[in-house]
RNA sequence: GCCAGGAUGGCGGAGUGGCCAAUCGCAACAGACUGUAAAUCUGUCGCCCGUUCGGGCUGCCUAGGUUCGAAUCCUAGUCCUGGCA
C-alpha cells in the first residue's frame, strides 16, 4: 500500500483513527478539508492535533494553515500541496494518510480531471452577470438541470469551455470510510459542538449536520471506498485486518 | 385594574374579505456536483388517495356570529407583550 485515505463526514473520528494509524505504521496524515488550510480558526474549522503518547513526537499534520483566510485557493491548489506532500512523505520511507471531509480534494487527488487546472476568467467574474446573462452565453443543454440556475458553475462552464483541459496521472490508494446510523452521527455532531463552544469557539450559524448529510450524499456514490460504521465495536480491528490483507 | 398591541403550518414571520394549503427565511427530507465544495445549486415540505394532470379532507388561539364567501369583519372567552396604575 503506497496511500492511505480516510474519508468520511465530518464527526466521525476520522483524524483520531488516523492518527492512531499513523503510529502503527509509521505515517504522516494530509488533512483533507477545504477550510482547515486556512490560518486560523482552528476550533470553527475543528482542526485536531493529535500528539504522540508521552513524550513522543507529534504525529505531523500537512495542509492545515497554507494560506491566509480570504486568498485565493481551491481544488487545483489543494491537490498540487497534497502531491507534494505525499511525494515528500513517501521520500523518507513514510506512509503517507490523507484523511478529511472534502469529497471533491480526495477525489481529484487520486483521479485528476481535465479541467481542474483551467484557471479563472478574472474578468468575466469581476462583471458580475446575472444567472439570465450567464445562461445566454451557455448552449442549450450543455448544463447539468440542477446546475442551471446555479451561477458559480455557469461562470466554471464557459470558463472551461475556452481552454483545453489536461489529465494528470491517478495514484493508487486504499480508501476507508468512516461512517455511523444518522441520529449517532447527529449526536457527535452536537458533543463536539457543545465541547468546542466550552472551549471558546465563536458561533459561526454553520450547521453541520446538513453538512455531514451533504458529505454522505457525496461519498455515497463514490466507488472503492471501504466503509466502516463507528457504532459497531471493533471496527478499528477491522480496519487495521483490511490493511494487513492489502500489503 | 385600565389602555394599547398581539395570537398563522416544527420555528421565525408575511398576508388584513374571494387570486390562500396560505409569499418568504430557517429547520427537516431527497438530490446535483469536475478551480470558492463546511461552497454553490435543484426538488419536496398540512393529511389522504391517484403516476403527470388531478381529487378529497382538515386548517391561521377557542366558541359563536355576519357574509354567496373569513386567516382576514363582529361578539365573548383564554393566553402573551408594551404603557398607565
Amino acid at each position: 500500500m503506497k496511500i492511505l485515505v480516510i474519508c468520511g463526514p465530518t464527526a466521525t473520528g476520522k483524524t483520531t483513527l488516523a492518527a492512531s494509524l499513523a503510529k502503527k505504521l509509521n505515517g504522516e496524515l494530509i488533512s483533507a478539508d477545504s477550510r482547515q488550510v486556512y490560518r486560523g480558526r482552528d476550533l470553527e474549522t475543528n482542526k485536531e492535533r493529535p500528539a504522540s503518547p508521552a513524550g513522543g513526537p507529534d504525529v505531523p499534520i500537512w495542509l492545515y494553515d497554507v494560506v491566509e483566510p480570504g486568498e485565493e485557493f481551491s481544488v487545483s491548489h489543494w491537490v498540487k500541496l497534497a502531491r507534494s506532500a505525499i511525494s515528500d512523505i513517501q521520500k523518507r520511507g513514510k506512509l503517507p494518510i490523507v484523511v478529511g471531509g472534502t469529497g471533491l480534494y480526495i477525489k481529484a487527488l487520486l483521479r485528476p480531471f481535465e479541467t481542474i487546472n483551467i484557471p479563472p476568467d478574472k474578468e468575466l467574474r469581476e462583471k458580475k452577470l446575472s444567472v439570465k446573462e450567464l445562461q445566454k452565453m451557455i448552449p442549450r443543454g450543455d448544463m447539468n438541470w440542477s446546475d442551471w440556475n446555479n451561477p458559480r458553475r455557469l461562470i466554471r462552464r464557459i470558463e472551461t469551455s475556452k481552454h483545453k483541459g489536461l489529465r494528470g496521472d491517478s495514484l493508487k490508494a486504499l480508501i476507508i470510510g468512516l461512517t455511523a446510523p444518522l441520529p449517532v452521527l447527529y449526536k457527535r455532531i452536537d458533543e463536539g459542538l457543545e465541547r468546542r463552544l466550552r472551549s471558546g469557539m465563536r458561533v459561526t450559524g454553520v450547521n453541520e449536520r446538513a453538512i455531514a448529510r451533504r458529505q454522505l450524499v457525496w461519498f455515497k456514490k463514490q466507488k472503492n471506498i471501504h466503509w466502516f460504521d463507528i457504532s459497531q465495536k471493533g471496527f478499528e480491528d477491522d480496519i487495521l485486518r483490511l490493511i494487513h490483507e492489502q500489503d
